[in-house]
DNA sequence: ATCCTATGATTTACGACGCT
DNA sequence: CAGCGTCGTAAATCATAGGA
């Protein structure tokens, strides 16, 4: 299986992403230089699931977080602020779209409903209560 | 523990690759719109209904394959690209 | 069944733009 | 201007589908 968790490492890092690509692409119809490989290469974390289920618990109290808070949690889970607040940010995005199916899901027979809806959060769940 | 382990394993994803024919079309769009690989609002909604799939599953597809499509470059993307040559004048003519 | 790569989905992290 | 919000995306990673 997957989830011993030694990636603890990394947390911080600043990584300067130099790029303007995407809006580039869009605006100017540059193309998307591909296999230029001119980019400087940029890592991604993976949070600890102590870090996630905290996360999730605050969540779940609630959606926005004040100044406060998120300093609290920065420190509390040893992440930046800046973290916290695009976690925040990224877990409303997917709550917002985990609302859209479930309520299209409506329009589905309700086996099919319950199975979309409890799949993602129950997952989640357990997975971190293991 | 391994009882709980296997439940939430089944609870997760059951994906399904898609139809040959929902691949062809998103392919077909891709390939002969490579300059600028990003469908609008509209266009993945237009590219959803005939996948028979939703548009988050296009926003990802398009994710994937615009990664990596350019993770490769030279390989069996050529010859995609040749497919794709073909299909869009096939379909224009 | 075993192994391995292809593929769809999810998770971090930004940049651009919005609003106050 | 500061600063946090959403939106769309890149890139890495996850989990499994599927084929040899």
């Amino acid at each position: 299986m997957r989830d011993i968790e030694l990636n603890v490492k990394n947390q911080t890092l600043p990584l300067t992403r130099t790029e303007t690509p995407q809006e580039r692409r869009k605006l100017n119809l540059i193309k998307p230089d591909y296999g230029s490989d001119s980019e400087t290469k940029r890592s991604r974390t993976s949070y600890t699931r102590h870090q996630t289920l905290e996360l999730e618990k605050e969540f779940h109290y609630n959606k926005y977080l004040t100044r406060r808070r998120r300093i609290e949690i920065a420190h509390a889970l040893n992440l930046t602020e800046r973290q916290i607040k695009i976690w925040f940010q990224n877990r409303r995005m997917k709550w917002k779209k985990d609302h859209k199916l479930s309520h299209i899901a409506k329009n589905m027979n309700l086996a099919n409903a319950l199975e979309k809806a409890a799949e993602e959060q129950q997952a989640k769940m357990s997975q971190m209560v293991m | 523990v391994m009882i709980l382990r296997s439940r939430f394993l089944d609870a997760r994803r059951k994906r399904r690759n898609f139809s040959k024919q929902a691949s062809e079309i998103l392919n077909e769009y891709f390939y002969s719109h490579l300059s600028n690989p990003y469908p609008s609002e509209e266009a993945k909604e237009e590219l959803a209904r005939k996948c028979g799939i939703n548009v988050s599953q296009v926003s990802n597809w398009f994710g994937n394959k615009r990664i990596r499509y350019k993770k490769n470059i030279g390989k069996a993307q050529e010859e995609a690209n040749l497919y794709a040559a073909k299909a869009a004048s096939a379909a224009s003519s």
